[in-house]
DNA sequence: CGCCAGGCTTCTA
DNA sequence: TAGAAGCATGGC
């Protein structure tokens, strides 16, 4: 992998099968919209930038050297070899498939308070909707920097009632994200120490929360902690691994377990040929 | 229109 | 203590 700095934008070299769609729209994040051109304009840890792929190059575009240092680079997991780690899912005949349809996903590393709320408000709710929310939520109670908004803090929401975040027309999750941002800003859950835990850890931690289960808890420690050996089970994975892996899923995947099931969901999700059709 | 959505809490036997 | 009911809303 190369980094090449120019005048208005930074290239990454060297990444070949990097899928900005794939990674986009797997299901780990709300909020990057796809420009008409194919880039993909964002924002995290309250900076912007627009990034597109040509062949194996990775390309930010009116970004400051600082933010891909500080920011982009850690948020899209550049530090970490997928060809190898893909080499080793290959290993497993579903996952091969899984690599196969879409092998392009790469686990984004996303702001924690934002994983967590986000993945709070996805429960018993569809893509579509929870981007709305969300989108609702930073229009609402975000920063308004440029043309979008930041994520609103633990402390910026914790200060707000149930009636406040009636626009945002989230139902009986309101006051889960209500809990969390009290719980969070007062330091009852400690987001930082987090870092530091196992992920069995950190799904005690996070459960402290009301409406904070262990899957959520997963999700959310998988985006926007690190822990790539958190492995969410949704009814999806539940289906999946019930029919392709009764006799459990391999132990060698360990340490990325929870990436292999970031692939896993993304195949079964868009191809529901592959599991039984009753339920 | 009815089913279901990247579940969790609470109730019930 | 396992299993079902209830939960808000709207995409498809």
């Amino acid at each position: 992998m190369d980094i090449f700095y120019e005048k208005n934008k930074i290239i990454v070299s060297g990444l070949a099968g990097f899928s900005l769609r794939d990674t986009f729209a797997c299901g780990q994040c709300f909020r990057w919209e796809e420009n008409p051109d194919g880039s993909y304009r964002g924002i995290a840890f309250g900076h912007i930038t627009t990034v597109s792929i040509q062949e194996d190059r990775l390309i930010f575009h009116e970004t400051s050297r600082q933010d891909f240092q500080t920011v982009w680079f850690d948020y899209f997991d550049l530090s970490r070899d997928y060809d190898t780690i893909k080499i080793g899912f290959c290993k497993d005949p579903t996952l091969k498939k899984c690599v196969e349809f879409a092998g392009g996903i790469r686990i984004l590393n996303q702001e924690p308070w934002e994983a967590l709320c986000s993945f709070i408000l996805s429960q018993n709710n569809n893509i579509a909707r929870i981007k709305g929310i969300i989108s609702r939520l930073c229009e609402h109670f975000g920063d308004k920097l440029g043309d979008l908004y930041s994520f609103p803090s633990a402390k910026q929401l914790s200060s707000l009632s149930e009636n406040d975040l009636a626009p945002l027309r989230a139902g009986f999750r309101s006051k889960y994200v209500l809990d969390a941002a009290r719980k969070v800003s007062d330091g009852t859950v400690d987001l930082n120490a987090i870092f530091k835990m196992s992920a069995e850890e950190g799904i005690a931690e996070l459960t402290e929360i009301n409406g904070v289960g262990i899957k959520v808890a997963s999700c959310a420690l998988l985006f926007g902690f690190k822990k790539s050996d958190a492995f969410p089970v949704d009814v999806w994975i539940k289906r999946a691994l019930e029919s392709l892996y009764p006799q459990g899923f391999p132990d060698e995947f360990v340490c990325e377990r929870g990436i292999a099931q970031q692939y896993l969901f993304h195949y079964v999700r868009l191809n529901k040929d592959i599991l039984p059709s009753s339920r």
